[in-house]
DNA sequence: GTCTATAGAAGGATAGAC
DNA sequence: GTCTATCCTTCTATAGAC
């Protein structure tokens, strides 16, 4: 038949996005057909361009939700922030970590397939994620500002936190020797040591 | 004519390398066509299986060289290996950061294409990533041992050095405001705090 | 050692039936 | 809202000429 039985564009349309999110994250966004795609979602590849005009924004859309979901996700956090700057710090660490390890998918796309973009998609992409670190650099600033941290450079600082933290998506399991909490205290440590270092600072 | 007047096949097979790893690096192993190697290199298509017998192969000796020129460099540079940790830890920072800025290509390459590689090559590839991690592992768990480092984690803290570490080819320009040996007096900074934080230590 | 030519498969996207 | 069928392009890899 020509209409499935129960079958939903709203619906379709969700599934969609979870199927690419998926195979983009395995496979890569240039080595995943529309066939494919189509397959995962449980229909015929022309029926896919009923949600999207083509695959380019199909890739874009995902990220773009993305990036707005983590921005979303962190105000919604840090709504009542801590006036403590370490405080306002432990409380990025835990949601960036807690955040990327619900979102590896998503995360994984938004760092690997940023060079599959168009030059306008990559623009709006890009910068939502010079939004997102600027976040950090605030923290940073102001901690370092208020002589609470001792930062051995505050961009540099920035950047190696953020490294750090989502390098955890490369290696964690959910059947692994550490619980997310665990996780979290292990890194609040580490970047605690990272910040209070000022023995060889070098200005910023 | 059928050859080039000052064609060299040993020439040829270097300059392919060299084609591939920058345009696999540019666009993504998948995305690359062989027809785009071709024309880098300066032949037709048909021409390259002369020097590997498929787009798979070459992603994989790629990679290979790759990583067994991170592990001789090392080998080379930590011949006289200093005995004290905090100095052998220094000289991998320093290391580590030199040969990636170095080798921006071959780094995106190594990290972004592993899910390209097939079983077998990926087995190859891996092990020997894993090689390369167990080095600093092994000088953070000498250094705890000697008391001479208080580490968070002794696994996480190798992770999230390495992470860290690496995440500098994302960011780094030539003509930026910092030298290569800027940067490296930074991330030793950053790094001796990681090491040296044992208020919330957690075991290893 | 490299070329031209091409086989054969797979890709993105569209048209029209139901 | 989805299907089938298909257009047209592009891909990897090979064959045979030079």
């Amino acid at each position: 038949m020509a209409r499935k039985s129960g079958s939903d564009g709203k619906k379709t349309a969700q599934v969609l996005r979870a199927a690419a999110t998926r195979l983009f994250a395995q496979y890569g966004y240039a080595a995943v057909s529309m066939r494919q795609i189509a397959a995962e979602v449980g229909v015929q590849a022309g029926a896919l361009y009923l949600y999207t005009p083509d695959k380019q924004t199909l890739l874009f859309q995902i990220m773009d939700r993305h990036m707005d979901d983590l921005l979303t996700a962190w105000q919604g956090e840090s709504a009542d922030s801590p006036a403590d700057p370490m405080a306002r710090l432990e409380q990025f660490v835990r949601f960036h970590i807690r955040f990327h390890l619900q979102r590896v998918d998503g995360v994984f796309i938004a760092y690997m397939e940023l060079r599959n973009l168009s030059k306008e998609n990559f623009a709006v992409i890009e910068a939502k994620r010079r939004q997102y670190e600027r976040l950090l650099e605030a923290i940073l600033q102001d901690g370092s500002a208020a002589g609470r941290f001792e930062l051995c450079d505050s961009k540099l600082s920035s950047y190696a936190i953020i490294a750090m933290l989502t390098g955890v998506t490369t290696w964690y399991r959910d059947d692994g020797r550490l619980s997310v909490e665990k996780i979290e205290e292990i890194y609040l440590c580490m970047v605690r040591g990272l910040v209070m270092q000022g023995s060889a600072k070098t200005g910023s």
